[in-house]
DNA sequence: ACGATCGAATGAAACGTTTCAATTGCGCGC
DNA sequence: GCGCGCAATTGAAACGTTTCATTCGATCGT
């Protein structure tokens, strides 16, 4: 009575055709009601459950939709991921989610998975940036929507925040607080994100009059607290030191914090310190945490409702892509609140 | 030249049959080598990407393995996906991390979607505690491995932590550092975690001598930092107010400090906390949290391990289930360092 | 009472693979 | 020159569904 009972089984057991069986699950309607009854009595005695898989290759498409992203560990993108989850199930499509840890390959092994899989489509946060990514979508002609990264709209669809901005508000933010030798650390700069956030403070430090070299760059490997606390000993052997530290997320942010306070360099008074994401956990930081937010679980839903619409559109592709790019919100709080500030409140 | 070509195609271009094709792919050294070279161009030629999903259908089941977690935005839980992800990769098996979000109702929906995708077999952590969603499982012949949660070892494999022990070091902790008056932040009750932590909670209070009602149960309903602020907000309205504070996870602690902080209450020096899970946050804290630390990566990884020597018995179905209990540790950071403590370190 | 109409059920094709028994061609030993 | 064995290839069945043209009865209008 396992999860051996095929339609067949139901059929013989009814005394029906597969085909009735087939129509009692799909279309109830078209069978008479004493039939239906039998054969939802057979299904039920025989514990059947039909086979997606079955149905999938008749279908020739799957009920899944795969999501892939950066690093399921930072809460920025499990918030994300939960968004687009909720969206999809929705509409009974499942989900499958997949972490490429940021890496290129690790990436491309997924995107064939989901190829394989004839997955219904993919949101994709691309760790490759050289769009080699977004042409196999194309050319397996899989239906995708861009996540956290942007895309001309006649390219295909994609939702994020305009990272430039951010990088510019954040810049924008401690230069006006007087700041006039900031550090950016970044993650992997193969990632456009990386790049866009430095790109926004170069644009603050020019518009401010001031020399690009106001802002250094500190480089990293990774975008996870402990990368945060190597940069954050790299940062403490730099002279003249740093008044500011701008990280390309939060979890650089807090793993600077760390390191900050166990060298006994005080934030904001040495140091102040600017995140980006506003993950839930920099409001409860040691030193509540300035950052740029971004609306994690809005952006989920909204790729997951943009995919939906071009997967639906049985209509004869009158689908015209979209370009959404959200807009990011400063939060300030201690970490970069100036003492006087600070009082000032 | 997109995701139309099948088999078929390749063959015909080829000039060999399907089954030659089918060859090429799964066991190159059976075909010829001029052959297997002009049956290579022809799949570069077409894009042929097999599919999947027929692939399976022959074979009876998938190369997947579903996981399902309590709450994805919890980087407990996010890491254990992590280790686990890392694992079933290494043997070429996709995974599908899903979110119940702790409703035995979405836990439902979730394992029926596995079944009828005939999924490899399924990590899950279980929101339903009356014993249900394993037994359909077995029913529906599922290999499966509980995760963080514990089952005799003749029901089927299991990787948890003792969280009776883990319980009982929150408060021993507490108790000896002079605390009369605890309270315990549970989430939904129906989850064996809270109350396991509760129970631990209760023994160590038991075996000090202390009457059961030196620990106070506040419940929740959910177990993420809002939940913890809200928690926050009724311990303040209790009278007398507790000295200590131990909450089922770190979220909860994290939003519960926060709830204290805004409210002039000092933490350690006028209520400790301690917290459950050790994320990596919980050291970044605006104050440093005491918790008992669970090794999240390693549970995934060893849970994805079982599930892999259960399924890969072609044997004679001679697997043997296992029951694992990990050790938790407490790790005491400053937020249950008592006054004198502090100075002394 | 007869064809038309309609609801209900059927049976077989199709989806894209894998697998396996059968076939082919070929060099070899005798 | 004959049968053998071997390597390479083939063709068809099977996996479990959905779909659709067809069949079967029965009811209906005239």
């Amino acid at each position: 009575m396992s999860g051996k009972a095929g339609i067949k089984d139901v059929a013989r057991l009814a005394g029906v055709s597969v085909g009735t069986v087939s129509n009692v699950i799909n279309n109830p309607e078209l069978v008479s009601d004493d039939t239906r009854v039998r054969v939802r009595a057979a299904i039920e005695q025989l514990g059947y459950v039909r086979s997606e898989t079955a149905r999938q290759l008749r279908a020739g498409r799957s009920r899944i939709v795969a999501m892939l992203v950066l690093d399921l560990a930072n809460p920025f993108f499990a918030e994300m991921a939960k968004g687009a989850e909720r969206a999809l199930r929705d509409v009974g499509l499942g989900v499958m989610v997949c972490n490429s840890a940021g890496s290129p390959a690790e990436e491309t092994d997924y995107l064939s998975l989901f190829a394989e899989q004839r997955v219904r489509g993919v949101l994709v946060t691309p760790a490759d940036t050289s769009g080699r990514s977004v042409e196999l979508l194309r050319a397996r002609g899989i239906p995708f929507v861009l996540v956290d990264r942007s895309l001309p709209a006649d390219q295909g669809c994609s939702v994020s925040v305009d990272d430039v901005l951010g990088g510019a508000m954040a810049v924008r933010h401690l230069v006006s607080s007087g700041h006039r030798r900031i550090a950016y650390v970044g993650g992997p700069t193969h990632l456009a994100q990386v790049r866009d956030r430095f790109a926004g403070g170069l644009d603050a430090i020019r518009e401010s009059g001031l020399a690009d070299d106001a802002l250094m760059s500190i480089d990293s490997d990774r975008t996870d607290v402990a990368a945060g606390r190597d940069a954050g000993a790299r940062l403490l052997g730099m002279s003249p030191r740093p008044t500011a530290v701008f990280c390309a997320n939060d979890l650089l942010a807090l793993g600077m914090l760390q390191s900050l306070y166990a060298a006994g360099v005080r934030v904001p008074h040495d140091i102040a310190l600017v995140g980006y994401d506003d993950i839930e956990f920099a409001a409860a930081a040691a030193v509540p945490l300035t950052s740029v937010r971004r609306p994690a679980a809005r952006i989920g839903r909204t790729a997951a409702e943009l995919l939906l619409a071009e997967t639906d559109g049985n209509a004869d592709d009158d689908h015209i892509h979209q370009r959404i790019v959200l807009r990011p919100e400063l939060v300030v709080r201690d970490s970069s609140r100036s003492a006087a500030l600070v009082v000032d409140r």
